[in-house]
DNA sequence: AGACAATAGTGCAGGGACCGAACGAATGGG
DNA sequence: CCCATTCGTTCGGTCCCTGCACTATTGTCT
């Protein structure tokens, strides 16, 4: 009742992710290509059809000789939902084994100001919404924050120092869901190989430029974590010795040269409504994504120095890590169109070949929550017996 | 005959594993530890001492109660092998799966001015005299060279340019055994995670210092291999912006600042016998390490000055990495007692906590040869099927 | 000294999962 | 209208693990 049980579930697992990658496909064909019998196959998407994860298709094209193939495909029957809780905004992503988006939403909310309790039970509440509103049968949450964690509690959050402590998986409990809590930028990074147009790749390193810079890396296809859970934190990498001091209390730290706020400062004066925390972060950086088109001098200047100051840290990561391609994410992704230049040549001057690694992520602001909605569905796919019989109608 | 035959396999390697991780043990408490039937393990045992890989060993202590178990522990009947072709040396290691050393042998030899066929013909005498001269059945060989490999073939290698585009593993084609080629560095990061204080250590970092600067880098329990291979390499990291040209052409690398000859020059004039390449380098460090002892101002200055050099740089790889540890080899651990202390305080000022995370290797210069053999050892492990019955006395 | 409890290891029937071959089903071509 | 071809299912066989019964060996208690 064992291991046996094991070789079931890895065959299961092989014929899902053979339907995952390589899309709908008849039992013969997977037969095929994962190396098992027909009679074996047949058996396997019999039970997974049982327990909602795949269905029958259309007939195949009759165009060849042959009685023609019934498809097999993946259903979505179920779906792993991600939440992220930023500084001003909550977002939900409902994501199902298609790959397909089954819920999203994003509310501007003043978190960073509200009590971690308030701020959990309205997640909890749109999670809740979004299961009531859809016939996918939720199998996970994962909770994106901006900072560290460890296991399910906060340990660091610079933007969020109220949710140090803080146990965020306690607060989805009366979903009866397994909820896993990681930092933003590792499921950003996550979303860049799961889907779009990095799927699958197994180096890649993720950047994102928000108030300091996240970072997250995947080597081997897995996430990097390292031995206490921070590792690919980039933010405070020490490039530039003696240089502005950082609010973590040293000088030098990358944050302090591409972060938001040394763009801000390089780009316009105290006065200016660029440098109102008030306003919105995406009309601000609009606004100066229209100064640079206009030519503006300064602008263009500050947007260069950052670009260069991204070239010169990235030329370290892609030495050590020598991953397919860094993703920019963030604001370094709005603005990318000025950054990428500088960018491209402050990293060919370091490293041969790697300023064509680069390239702009196209999630957008979804990174995170698609991220973790792909977490959420993972164990699905590592183990299909994971979901009972019958989950969906 | 495909899928069962994995599960035999799977539980086969859990026993192995077992046995390795744990010591020796009953049969009965195999059953326990690995969640098999004990008719189970009786019958996955009888096996493996059919394929020469355990043994029985004595009773068990008759201090309690109820029949005495009898010992099964890891056999000796095979072996894995490690060569390492360098600049100045081959050295040769066997090791079984007990981890005993079954061979090590360690040859002077110009290889920088022979040509690599000749150097490969006499590597592979020597296997064969390891492979003549006990009764451990070889089942692969690793090949670790101080360049970076792709496949079996040497990509660059910057103290040995004749080996540039020399296939490795066609030298050793005659010996009639899987061959892998890897680089040295990583290679002895293997090595450390495999056996000595961090064994099984899952995220380690391990620095060596020679000519140049190598770095393996283990996260996760895997070696960090990168998109094309070349994940890890430490040594033209751009950390000091405008400084000393390297060898590679670029200015600022880390091992400018500190390889081995940024060392030396500092510490004494081009007359010195220190800086003769002509002379042993062990002696030369030897040296070095007596004037360190007597006091001599400069040479102090220069090894502190290499200390501080190499704590930024690690600044850098604990911050990325999270590593549990940062191991130094080569010649920073032959003169790590004068190297510790700048270093520990460069790394303590760039990030917390990381100054009691950096140790000196204690594998000396074995550790390469050692990692070879365990790589050569590992699909043992991982697939003790691969073993033909019978393979010992 | 003898009975009993405790622990180790083996033998055997049973069941789960996959494989291979044979068979019915559906389609195009001659 | 028959046949080749391909798809999917049914059925007997094999491998391997499990659970239980059984033997073997030792210590302890009476």
């Amino acid at each position: 009742m064992q291991t046996q049980g094991q070789v079931r579930s890895a065959n299961l697992a092989a014929v899902l992710a053979c339907l995952r990658d390589g899309g709908p496909r008849s039992r013969a064909r997977l037969a095929d290509d994962t190396g098992l019998t027909k009679a074996t196959v047949s058996s396997l998407v019999a039970e997974l059809v049982e327990r909602g994860l795949v269905a029958e298709g259309a007939q195949v094209r009759p165009g060849s000789v042959g009685r023609p193939g019934t498809l097999v495909e993946l259903a979505g029957g179920v779906c792993g939902i991600g939440v992220e809780i930023n500084v001003d905004y909550l977002a939900v992503l409902a994501l199902d084994p298609r790959g397909a988006v089954r819920w999203e939403s994003r509310l501007a909310l003043d978190v960073a100001v509200l009590a971690p309790a308030e701020v959990l039970a309205r997640a909890s509440a749109t999670v809740s919404e979004v299961r009531a509103n859809q016939d996918a049968t939720a199998v996970g949450l994962t909770v994106a924050v901006p900072g560290q964690v460890q296991g399910t509690v906060v340990r660091t959050a610079p933007n969020l120092p109220r949710w140090v402590g803080t146990d965020v998986a306690a607060g989805f409990a009366d979903q009866g869901l397994p909820v896993t809590v990681a930092n933003d930028a590792d499921l950003s990074a996550l979303a860049e190989v799961s889907a779009g147009p990095h799927a699958h790749v197994a180096d890649l390193v993720y950047l994102t430029g928000e108030v300091g810079v996240g970072g997250g890396v995947v080597t081997g296809g897995q996430l990097l974590r390292g031995s206490t859970g921070v590792g690919g934190e980039v933010g405070h990498l020490a490039l530039t010795p003696g240089d502005a001091v950082c609010g973590c209390g040293r000088t030098g730290c990358w944050e302090t040269v591409v972060g938001l706020a040394a763009l801000l400062r390089a780009a316009a004066n105290p006065g200016d409504p660029l440098r109102d925390p008030g306003l919105d972060l995406e009309e601000r950086l609009t606004e100066l994504a229209g100064r640079a088109r206009a030519g503006d001098a300064r602008t263009l200047e500050a947007l260069a120095g950052i670009g260069t100051g991204l070239g010169v840290g990235a030329a370290v990561l892609v030495a050590l890590f020598d991953p397919a391609v860094v993703v920019l994410g963030g604001y370094f992704a709005h603005l990318g169109e000025f950054l990428l230049d500088p960018l491209r040549a402050a990293l060919a001057a370091r490293v041969e070949g790697a300023a064509d690694r680069v390239a702009l992520s196209t999630l957008g602001f979804t990174a995170a929550v698609r991220g973790g909605a792909h977490v959420a569905l993972q164990p699905v796919f590592d183990n299909p017996t994971t979901v009972p019989p019958e989950a969906s109608a």
